[in-house]
DNA sequence: GAGTGGTCTAGACCACTCA
DNA sequence: GAGTGGTCTAGACCACTCC
């Protein structure tokens, strides 16, 4: 492993150059081929680098234009989606979970107009709390749609979680979060235990399975939570 | 491109026999020699598009006992790191930039210990604010290690930001980004232009280059900016 | 020990884009 | 048209892990 012609090697030699600056930004770098010659490697071997490079956002790559070292780099930093269940054993406490209501109805204005729907169709919403050692940890308003995931009717969520239980069954294609800050309104205060308008930490989460809506979830945290990624 | 044989298509297929349930949550798939067969496409190819399929965390590989379906899919989503410059750009606003402070000053205790570092090295201290069409975009607080980067003592910062400089001549090899919802102290609603005690959005971020702590900056944002991120 | 994934090679052809 | 990266192939050997 890590040896000279590894494509892990080139990788890390090539990130190397760049970091200290013997290939400047916005220079272009030596051919695929000459690289290739240069590590005694195939060049297969380089061009597999140099791609992890480019999707670690180091270098900038075209056809026919070569190589750049990119002038920003434009890096980017993966985090996980978890379970709320994993992320609170993951810390040591004790799961729990308790769902507050579970109904049928039309979702309001400002979840239809989120999804980007234009007709109305039929929705389950599920409010639920997740509690980490009795302390709640996140309050969970979800609406399901019932066009997308028929099998939800069947499911009444007192013992399993929809995160959770969508995970399982509901596969989707596309995501898209938004994190933003807010000040609780008085039903989350009063859930999370929290001074009303305190600030909370709030997840906005859709899911698509191919162009359909699946989910649209709001994740709300007192304002101790804390995400973290590393790169 | 998208032929029957190229990996990508490969990739889709498999990712739809797992969406569609007809490759069970849990269960071993063929071996990358048969899949190659059925594919009629080179076993390389087939590795790639299972590796990819893998890194989305939609299978589990290992060696000898080969690719199961994921049971937890455990997604992970990507976000860019971006320039708060080209951010606000980005939004079709005129970006604006005024340098608060800039001092060679010891850490506080909090910084410090952040930091993980035992003996006293020197900083400096940098405060500032990003607008978005003269509106208070975010107010910037950073710690930014003498030791590591001696050339920012001749940098004076009131013409180029510490974000955008540093990206261009600090290069980083690992980071560590933190979000929280944070209540705004005096100074944090002074310079955004909030009321005490608004929710803010604070990003911290810590960079290191080989071990060696970088810089250490914290983002504050009024309650409406949004942090998004697709899958 | 044997079976699976991980990686490398050498060669080939293609796709894109610049001149 | 020509040069660069993007991908595929066929074959090989290796590394890890389960039996």
């Amino acid at each position: 492993m890590s040896e000279r012609n590894s494509f892990r090697a080139i990788r890390d030699e090539m990130a190397r150059r760049i970091a200290e600056r013997l290939w400047l930004p916005g220079a272009l770098i030596p051919g695929e081929e000459v690289l290739a010659r240069e590590f005694g490697a195939a060049r297969a071997t380089v061009n597999r680098a140099l791609q992890e490079l480019a999707r670690a956002g180091l270098v900038e790559r075209r056809r026919r234009a070569g190589t750049r070292v990119a002038l920003h780099p434009v890096r980017e930093a993966r985090f996980v989606i978890p379970l709320v269940r994993q992320e609170i054993e993951g810390r040591g406490a004790v799961y729990r979970y308790r769902l507050l209501s579970r109904e049928e109805s039309p979702p309001p204005e400002i979840v239809h107009a989120r999804l980007g729907l234009d007709k109305n169709l039929p929705f389950l919403h599920v409010r639920c709390l997740h509690l980490a050692d009795r302390t709640p940890y996140q309050f969970e308003d979800r609406w399901i749609s019932l066009d997308a995931v028929p099998a939800v009717r069947d499911v009444d969520f007192s013992a399993i979680s929809p995160n959770e239980w969508l995970v399982q069954h509901a596969p989707f294609s596309e995501a898209e979060f938004t994190f933003f800050a807010a000040a609780a309104n008085p039903e989350e205060a009063r859930l999370l235990q929290l001074s009303d308008g305190a600030p909370i930490f709030v997840g906005e989460r859709i899911t698509w399975l191919r162009e359909k809506p699946i989910t649209l979830v709001r994740m709300a945290h007192p304002s101790s939570h804390r995400m973290v990624m590393r790169l």
